[in-house]
DNA sequence: CTGAAAGCGCTTACAG
DNA sequence: CTGAAAGCGCTTACAG
């Protein structure tokens, strides 16, 4: 039944420790020892064990090795659709620093029409250690998300934060966020700001409006209109469209993402508003197309090393208080908005 | 030594199948096979067995499982840096047509310091079924991945193609998209057309580049210059503006991808020179940002889902003469490449 | 259809 | 330091 071998390559089969020990005149227990890092063994006995290994091209069985640890050493990555390019930016990301630290990163797909649960279930299968959930919108499936929690497995949400939850969750500063927006484009001297959402369900919105519009109405300004539906470019145009259809001009617009601020400026364009001399606009996240010279885009930059640095480190130390970590954005002077003096020179 | 539990939490600890069985009172034995489709069970038993397992929480261990079968269902996705968006939209399409088939994905990554050769080990010690390499330059990685398909898991080069080596690779047909690209070029009337390349190690560069070159050829042209250097935006913007600076003055360009046309375009606007009047643009990939109103390029589509599907196939009978799958691209008309009729008027 | 038992490839007390 | 042995949680012949 064994296909028949290409005459360079060995009989393989799988080689197995067993292997190793009779190449190596060693017991079985020696050569797992051989490639156990603080173990008690001679160093001409993992010398010798070693050499056999790399003889036989013995890889350790890391599905068995995990049966009787008891350890994976496998973290679940569930991502949803990815649209927004932040996210790709943030897996590989994730996975690379994982990877530093000797474990190992399941990617999970989890489309809007699933429970989470259902992913999670899968995930928890392969028993892995944590699961770090990157969101498309997660409120549907909420419920659900705070049992994985309890059973065990620690459950991290990224860029997102479900108050109440004995969940994990790492996310920027987005309320701040939303007030050094607001201040920013307050300092362009604009008095008329639309803020253009995007997934009205979720907090990174939420917060960012509120942080917005909070510090617009310190400053005795409301909000000229605040439209959302969802992150993404399409929406981004057409809000803005919209926006100008209904007579409602804004000199200053704070897109709730990139994608959404990227939507912003071409319809602007369109529209044949100047950016910055008509009317600023800042987003959110700091993605690579922000920087193309087409956009230029002024935006507050997701702190993201740092915030995946905290995700791990949180997840080392699940406590269940461990609550929303939160980092904040660092704004990124581009071209999108007036600068200071200009704007007093126009005012 | 275990963590006081909190209060609703239950007793936890792993539940397994003797748990289960012991609930059910049933044999260990009857509590795999209700959790295995094709088993000789009766539905009486099954039945009470999924109550059972449900009542407890029970999730088999595909860990012990894969051990026992020898069959992990883990197929390996290993990615390079995702500067280009076309990998991580293909990244989640692949996890998700794994999924579908049952399988998982394991995320490795792979950075340019080190060898893939490192990286598929680490991969194999998870008993990986087979490997899926996203490349970003291969070339200095070549000779051991080729040992590593002897070695009995396949390794399929997604978006590249290795002459000569036993590697299963599904790509674009990048010669017949080089040829495409010449061929629109040509209909719009330019004389004087620029090639700017990406990684010129790659096939992805040099078979758009031979089909391009080789059309002009028939035309009785020759290509007015070929830089190239890498698939990146800024190198894009640079080319560009290089060639202007040396006098070669092009009435069409044909990107090596759509990050480089990307690029392309953004220093062309800043050169002021218009797209597609003074000169047409023409990319390849058709990733999402191409679709921009700022940019609207016209661009040669790689079939995604059709090459993904065509991967997980041939991963499926990896035999060894199983070459590579070429995908024809598809043009994506928009607004970077004067019009036929346009281009009549104008000559 | 069902259960007892062997065994997948490791790690880890336990003796020596 | 070293080896024999138990056991991680399953699947799968083997009898019944």
């Amino acid at each position: 039944m064994t296909k028949a071998d290409a005459p360079s390559s060995p009989p393989t089969q799988r080689v197995t420790s067993h292997d190793v020990s009779r190449e190596a005149g060693v017991s079985q227990s020696a050569v797992s020892r051989a490639f156990t890092p603080g173990a008690h063994i001679s160093p001409e006995t993992r010398q010798r064990v070693l050499e056999a290994a790399r003889k036989l091209g013995y890889q350790p069985n890391a599905i068995a090795r995990s049966l009787v640890t008891q350890r994976s050493g496998i973290v679940a990555l569930i991502v949803g659709d990815l649209h927004n390019p932040f996210y790709p930016q943030a897996l590989s990301q994730f996975a690379q620093a994982l990877e530093h630290r000797g474990k190992r990163a399941l990617l999970l797909t989890h489309d809007a029409r699933r429970d989470v649960q259902e992913t999670l279930d899968a995930a928890s299968r392969y028993q892995i250690e944590a699961a770090i959930v990157f969101p498309t919108r997660l409120n549907s499936t909420l419920p659900s998300l705070g049992d994985v929690s309890k059973g065990g497995v620690p459950v991290l949400l990224f860029n997102r934060h479900l108050p109440g939850r004995n969940l994990l969750s790492v996310a920027c500063d987005n309320y701040a966020g939303g007030r050094l927006a607001a201040q920013v484009l307050l300092d362009a001297g604009a008095t008329q700001l639309a803020f253009i959402g995007g997934d009205p369900e979720t907090s990174t919105h939420q917060d960012r409006l509120r942080g917005f519009e909070e510090r617009l109405r310190e400053a005795g300004l409301d909000l000229l209109a605040a439209p959302s539906h969802a992150f993404q470019y399409d929406w981004g145009v057409q809000a803005t469209l919209d926006l100008h259809a209904a007579g409602h001009v804004p000199d200053a617009v704070f897109g709730a993402n990139d994608i959404v601020a990227i939507g912003v400026l071409d319809a602007l364009r369109q529209l044949g508003r100047r950016v910055p001399e008509d009317v600023s606009v800042i987003g959110f996240d700091d993605i690579q197309e922000s920087a193309r010279l087409a956009y230029r885009l002024t935006t507050i930059r997701q702190p993201l090393e740092i915030m995946i640095e905290d995700a791990l480190r949180a997840l080392d130390d699940p406590r269940p208080g461990n609550g929303p970590s939160l980092h904040p954005g660092e704004l990124i002077w581009r071209d999108t908005v007036k600068r200071y003096d200009t704007a007093k020179g126009q005012t």
